[in-house]
DNA sequence: TTTAAATAATTCAGGAATGAAATAATTCGG
DNA sequence: CCGAATTATTTCATTCCTGAATTATTTAAA
């Protein structure tokens, strides 16, 4: 059974939180929840018509920004996760063919990792097809409510940080 | 390097999302850097309190709810994940004592977990910490933000739900 | 300049997570 | 009642991801 299937005919955690439940606490279930139904659909569409997964494609979707290629830890920096995890995926893509590894002159300890043609072709049409699964999947939201939740949370995400250094 | 390290000092994806891209995608970009900038603070919280990770918490505050247990299958349902990893979760819970598998003596197909006496004094004593995190993290917006934030994400849930059935 | 510290990338062990296949038990149509 | 379909759980191969250790290179300090 896969999660678009138990997804559709069971409340999950958020939904069933007791009333008591304070308000920080049912905003965070309801963020979290929402978000992973959204990130389950798109990589669920990654696989089906890519046969690829999220973080390959957010790695491409990377590069694709960056015409000169990223190093290794750019990379890392730029998608949050550790150095460890890019290693692999690029393995993976090079293998594949769609990205490239190339020495810096400047710095032997570092790779420039660039899309390869074919990379690119490739990204572009995944990237076509994405941005029309978000519509459909966000666009039902007016204009002005999605306009209005993406500052709320541009607000809340600057809370986040803020509270990294104090108390927490 | 962690992520909080990296958070820190470098924008995220979302952050760095060129003006013309569309407000949907815009809009999934945030909630997807909030929800995991959240997400792995928790995580490393759990972890250094409580040697412990989200997927062990998140299990067992499903239990601690249920107190009469849960099959493995309503486990799989509520948390949102395959039967495969709730066997594991399961497996390595019930390894330290803090839940049991029982036999359902109406089927004998299924098994119903439940918390142990120490799970449940576990999960409280993390429970209350965890709760003073989430509030310490979203808490800084206020009372009426919150509300419009956690509405709109109701809006914005329903809405992904709904793009299930049609065209996507 | 030689050594020490810092930085870039990789490797590795271990926990998650998935989907598919296997096993076991139940239910249902005939 | 019997066999087929369904349901519950586990197992397995694969991918992802982390944090720690390792190797190689660069930078900075003495």
């Amino acid at each position: 059974m896969n999660a678009k299937a138990r997804a559709a005919r069971q409340p999950d955690a958020e939904t069933r939180a007791s009333a008591d439940d304070h308000d920080a606490l049912r905003l965070w279930l309801r963020l979290f929840a929402t978000t992973s139904l959204i990130e389950s659909r798109v990589r669920r569409l990654l696989q089906e018509r890519f046969q690829t997964t999220l973080p390959r494609f957010d790695l491409m979707a990377q590069l694709y920004r960056a015409p000169d290629g990223l190093s290794m830890g750019e990379l890392s920096r730029r998608m949050m996760v550790s150095g460890g995890n890019v290693t692999g995926i690029t393995d993976a893509l090079e293998r594949d063919g769609l990205v490239q590894r190339v020495p810096d002159p400047e710095d032997r300890r570092v790779f420039r990792v660039r899309l390869t043609p074919a990379g690119r072709r490739s990204f572009r049409a995944m990237a076509t097809e994405h941005e029309r699964w978000i519509v459909g999947i966000c666009g039902g939201l007016g204009a002005a409510e999605s306009r209005q939740l993406a500052a709320l949370l541009g607000r809340l995400k600057a809370q986040v940080r803020d509270s990294e250094e104090d108390g927490r």
